[in-house]
DNA sequence: GTGCTCCATTTTTTT
DNA sequence: AATGGAGCAC
């Protein structure tokens, strides 16, 4: 065990660097034991705070550094705060135990993985190997994926594991509706396959851990024992799994420091239970309260504006930020025609900035609600020539060829692990089809074995013939990398290098020859690069170790606040950073607040939160923006201009002339507003469509009796004398009210109708299916004459 | 068993 | 606009 100095010895100096700190920040730093709760306003210092008293345990020799253990939710959070304690207290800090809940129970949990029937080489799954499971499951059980979605089963799944309800208690809690009978079925295989497979997905990285510690006290006691400090950053979006295993771990110590504020909880969706902290001095009667409310980051102007805004909240801890600065500039709102113009806006803001202000592009930051918003801004900074850098949407990790990759990888080191072995046993295509997969795995469920035992007795298997050479080809490649990999024989990114070619998996996409497939050899040689770099990094290179370790990375953690570019992200992403320029984006109804879900309503109060997490990360200046016209599925949509845009102090917000904004207070009286739009049965933001003049064909639609003659059929055909329905709309027959039949969703009725020509659209409503929107021209519908 | 074409759906946010 | 599934031809 490394002793513990800090840079500079008489004690004087050592207390020093709490001089730079307010009164209530030094008392939230040297509190000492017991249970500490920090409220901390956006802005207010929260990650010195933190930093600072790790340090300042470690320098009264409260505990050793690797007796501390602090959790964030991102990595960025974590890699910030590690960053930061070096700079304070040097070396020590590496001893110390922090990360996101999820890393560092994966690593408790590779050590006491065997506890629990899981080998220590267990795969982690993300949410789409999770949907994949699922949505195998649902077709073994006869559920058609498209009409139940796997996504909504695995939310519910998540949901209740994250409310630690195991699945024979969901089975006897949750019977009656329909989709909680499924759910409940699914669960059960679901949970079973996952162990099966070696594999968890990230609910257990945080619910194993806890029904490990429940199950053997003397092994909580042990991390308990190690755990001696612990602190939690953003408190407002724990779970509950996170926070009954960190109730746990702090049952015998009660040092546990928790940092939050409420006006920021915005992980609602993923099961962040507000009440954690609202209830953490009920819970810890004992607990010592700190509030943190002098803001140290944005102007006056920018705090009144977000002020103004969390008010309008009911369910709100009361609290007031306040701040010495000055007013500074008013807040702009941006008016666009759509998103084109918006962007190409802000991109003009941005060099104007840049060149009367002295703004350095780094110190930009665009913040949308949807990732898919990025692409105008990435096509109108190119086109200006300004650097930014992309935070957010589809990672690295998750592109199809870096999955590939990694699931030969993760075979190797896991062989049960079913989801990974189906996704590349036919990639690149080696003659074992769908059928052939589809009898291996009914075959393994009668027999009670796992794929890849199966796939070694092929022989002895029932499948198609063909098909058993290429498995058992298949099989000896496989062993034959993982000889190589457990005698170490090869360094792992030679390894990979192997299986790559030896697998034809390279070949395949030389030989494809398009952009795209370029793209997918340059990901995957970067991939190459990361594993090299690992290995020279790390002295001891386990490849278990670094796929469990990349599982947990996003793309969040690539953001570099000294990279000279904008910064693009969603505001999600946007947490815990701060920028002297803030342009918030896509102001708009059903976008921001987000449109309406399939059943749910929007939690408007979440939404609320987070456009005031957005308006708090700017320190100088700050825009709103928003557009009358958007495409949205391919399509312009009309845009109303966001609610939030109306409960603004109007006080310290202008236009672009400089003209007061004009607002509207009585435009959603209701909570259920988002709908207030779409009230017409399912939601439908699709109907109000503005411009499908534009884009006119040769293509045409018309009427032809199909050859059994029975009724007339709806055909497409292209040739230069088709007709135009702009011009000719009586021909059509597919009016409001006609009575059709779709080959698959039967008969309906058209409530409906929209665009023109070639983009003629039409609603029906099926009696068995529901309402759907569909393209006249594609549709396979027919008219019903009566 | 593979690959192409047509159709339908998708968009919240993240570990 | 882009992705994925179903159905069909080879």
């Amino acid at each position: 065990m490394k002793s513990f100095t800090m840079s500079s010895s008489s004690q004087a100096n050592q207390t020093s660097f709490l001089e730079g700190l307010n009164p209530k920040q030094k008392e939230a730093v040297t509190y000492s034991d017991g249970p500490l709760l920090i409220v901390a306003g956006a802005g207010s210092g929260k990650t010195r705070v933190l930093t600072y008293r790790i340090a300042y345990l470690l320098q009264q020799f409260k505990a050793a550094p690797q007796e501390i253990l602090a959790l964030t939710f991102t990595n960025k959070a974590a890699r910030e705060m590690k960053d930061r304690i070096f700079q304070l207290i040097g070396d020590p800090a590496h001893s110390l135990w922090m990360g996101t809940f999820h890393s560092v129970f994966s690593r408790i949990l590779r050590v006491e993985a065997k506890k629990l029937g899981f080998g220590q080489d267990f795969t982690i799954y993300d949410t789409s190997d999770a949907e994949t499971v699922i949505k195998q499951i649902l077709q073994e059980l006869n559920y058609d994926p498209k009409q139940i979605k796997p996504r909504t089963i695995h939310y519910k799944i998540s949901d209740a594991k994250n409310q630690l309800i195991d699945p024979d208690t969901y089975a006897k809690k949750f019977i009656g509706s329909t989709l909680d009978n499924i759910t409940s079925k699914v669960y059960t295989i679901y949970k079973k396959r996952l162990k099966d497979s070696n594999a968890m997905d990230f609910d257990d990285l945080l619910i194993l851990p806890i029904e490990l510690f429940d199950t053997d006290p003397q092994l909580l006691e042990k991390y308990q024992n190690r755990f001696r400090y612990i602190l939690i950053d953003e408190y407002q979006d724990t779970n509950h799994a996170q926070y009954k295993v960190t109730k746990l771990l702090a049952d015998k110590h009660h040092n546990l420091c928790v940092v939050g504020d409420d006006a920021q909880s915005i992980y609602s969706f993923r099961g962040a239970d507000i009440s954690n902290i609202l209830n953490f001095k009920q819970d810890y009667t004992d607990a010592h309260q700190v509030p943190l409310e002098q803001n140290y980051r944005s102007t006056k102007s920018i705090l009144t504006c977000a002020d103004s805004i969390i008010k309008k909240n009911e369910k709100q801890l009361n609290k007031t930020l306040w701040t010495e600065k000055d007013y500074g500039e008013p807040i702009i709102v941006l008016e666009n025609f759509d998103e084109r113009d918006e962007a190409n806006r802000v991109a003009q803001y941005i060099l104007k900035l840049s060149q009367q202000a002295k703004f350095n592009y780094n110190q930009f930051a665009i913040l949308y609600r949807t990732n898919y918003q990025s692409r105008v801004f990435e096509e109108a900074f190119r086109r200006h020539k300004i650097d930014y850098q992309l935070i957010g949407g589809l990672s690295f990790y998750q592109r199809k060829e870096i999955k590939d990759v990694l699931a030969y990888l993760k075979l190797l080191v896991n062989q049960f692990d079913e989801t990974n072995l189906i996704r590349i046993i036919n990639e690149p295509s080696r003659g074992i089809g769908q059928k052939s997969i589809n009898d291996i795995r009914r075959a393994s469920r009668e027999q009670g074995l796992r794929v890849w035992e199966l796939l070694e007795q092929v022989e002895e298997t029932q499948v198609y013939r063909p098909a058993k050479v290429r498995i058992r080809e298949f099989v000896n490649m496989m062993n034959e990398f993982r000889e190589a990999l457990t005698t170490k024989k090869v360094k792992l990114h030679e390894l990979t290098r192997n299986v790559l070619d030896k697998s034809g998996y390279m070949k395949m996409l030389v030989e494809e020859q398009s952009h795209e497939s370029l793209m997918r050899r340059e990901n995957i040689l970067e991939f190459i690069n990361a594993i090299s770099y690992y290995e020279k990094e790390n002295n001891k290179t386990s490849l278990s170790a670094f796929l469990q370790e990349i599982s947990l990375i996003t793309d969040g953690d690539k953001f570099d606040e000294s990279k000279p570019a904008v910064t693009l992200m969603t505001v999600h992403g946007s947490k815990g950073l701060e920028f002297p320029v803030v342009f918030v984006v896509g102001l708009e109804e059903n976008l921001f607040p987000v449109g309406v879900k399939d059943n749910f309503d929007v939690d408007i109060e979440e939404e609320r939160r987070l456009f005031y997490v957005a308006i708090t990360r700017a320190q100088e200046r700050l825009y709103f923006s928003h557009c009358s016209n958007r495409f949205k599925y391919g399509e312009e949509q009309r845009q109303i201009r966001s609610r939030f845009l109306d409960e603004v102090d109007t006080s310290v917000v202008r236009t672009e002339t400089g003209a007061t904004l004009r607002q509207r207070s009585d435009r959603f009286m209701s909570t259920r507003g988002a709908n207030s739009n779409t009230e017409n049965g399912e939601a439908n933001p699709n109907e109000n469509i503005v411009s499908a003049q534009k884009r006119r064909s040769s293509l045409g639609t018309t009427i032809e009796y199909d050859s059994a003659g029975k009724s007339p059929s709806h055909k497409s055909y292209s040739s230069l004398g088709s007709i135009d329905y702009d011009l000719n709309e009586g021909m059509d027959p597919f009016v409001v009210g006609a009575v059709v039949v779709h080959d698959k969703f039967g008969s309906g009725k058209i409530i409906s109708r929209s665009g023109s020509g070639t983009q003629t659209k039409v609603v029906v409503f099926f009696k068995n299916r529901g309402q759907k929107k569909l393209m006249l021209q594609a549709a396979p519908l027919s008219l019903i004459k009566d």
